[in-house]
DNA sequence: GAGAAATATCACCGACCGGTGACAATTGCC
DNA sequence: GGCAATTGTCACCGGTCGGTGATATTTCTC
């Protein structure tokens, strides 16, 4: 079948940018998710909107609202995207080889750490729920907390808190500790003084740390010989 | 002239409402930045704009470009603001009686924990330095750090961290756990499943993080019998 | 082929934004 | 009094925002 449609369009476009011009909804949605993903990176929350989002992925913003919703369902969907890939990745992780539960939670939380400097979809969402309190972020942050805790709950296995300890609330403290040195490496570059860009500046948080999470459970902060 | 203008101010506004209409530049300056402040508190910094401190001061937007220079000027101004009143909320802390460096870091972090607590901008602002990466931002980080790093030497007097510990590094991470558990009591509610609403949370908090830096510098996390 | 359905684009709306110039009202100075 | 500087108000601009109805184009079904 010569394409003869048009009578004079044979190579108007040679093709140079291989713009593919067939209809597919699923890749259309999935550009414009990805769309979603980095203009949330680049922008912040703040410029996250559809009309942005629409101009990111080279279509109609009218399909933002056709195939998700509006903006509501495109959160929503991509808050479901974030929690399946995050899981994954958690899953993904080697399972510490410790002795004690002191050691378990500072690899725990060092996994973290790992995860979330790796993720600056993440990051962004993270400041958005620190900074604005509605129906969104309240699930972004239920979502994680929820996945946080059972991931956690799965991979303690057999270890036991010490007794005495709260050890939801020191994990939560150390977590979030975690949360804000990303974070404020991500826009300061640091925090309170400390430098946080090089790899060392992270060896060097990474051992605080794990000093404190040693320390308060086992109740010695005997640092790796090293 | 119909508008027969009032030869003497007749009360023709019977001062019900107390509207004070002579001019008074200071004041109207003043009542600007108290706008500016509650705007912030009240929309975040996504809403922290011209039109909307205008309308909470109840004059025209045209002064905060007269007054201040426009919004980067207003800011400014927010900032010194607050560095003052911080420095000052710091200072009047009572000096705490303790025996160890680790007693002293643990009531120096949880006077960090009480005054975030009580000041809502600064919460915002600090929210702010985490989701964008300007000017601004950086100005509100940068003279925070530098007025917490300098309180920190002054109030420690002669103590001085034990050896082998990275005393800077392990006071960045609890405070940066501090920032990050009031920025999420104040959207989500709590934390990592960890509830933060009622007192006995905040005291749930305040011992575990009393925990973790008296183990990470003494030794012994002996819990304050009680 | 014809028609329907799916896919994509366009044009437009009202609202709000930051910013500015022109103008009205008050105050202070002489 | 007169007059100028200060203080406050109004109207407007270009731009972006979220959102929607109408319409063009492609693909599927028969």
């Amino acid at each position: 079948m010569p394409n003869s449609k048009p009578s004079a369009k044979s190579p108007a476009k040679p093709a140079a940018e291989a713009e593919d011009r067939t209809r597919d909804r699923s890749r259309t949605e999935e550009g414009i998710l990805n769309a979603a993903r980095s203009v949330l990176v680049e922008k912040g929350f703040g410029g996250w909107g559809v009309n942005g989002i629409a101009r990111a992925a080279g279509c109609d913003k009218q399909l933002i609202y056709r195939y998700y919703g509006g903006l509501d369902g495109l959160a929503e969907a991509l808050g479901t995207q974030i929690a399946r890939e995050t899981e994954a990745a958690l899953a993904a992780l080697p399972a510490p080889e410790v002795d004690s539960y002191g050691a378990l939670v500072a690899a725990l939380i060092d996994a973290q750490l790992h995860v979330l400097r790796s993720h600056p979809v993440m990051q962004r969402i993270i400041a958005w729920e620190l900074s604005e309190a509605n129906a969104l972020t309240r699930a972004f942050a239920d979502a994680r907390s929820r996945a946080l805790m059972a991931w956690f709950a799965q991979v303690k296995g057999d270890f036991t808190a010490p007794p005495g300890v709260d050890a939801p609330a020191i994990n939560a403290v150390m977590i979030a500790a975690v949360q804000q040195m990303v974070l404020s490496s991500g826009t300061i570059g640091g925090f309170a003084g400390m430098p946080l860009a090089e790899p060392a500046d992270w060896e060097r948080l990474r051992s605080a740390i794990r000093r404190l999470i040693l320390a308060a459970y086992d109740g010695s902060g005997t640092p790796t010989a090293g």
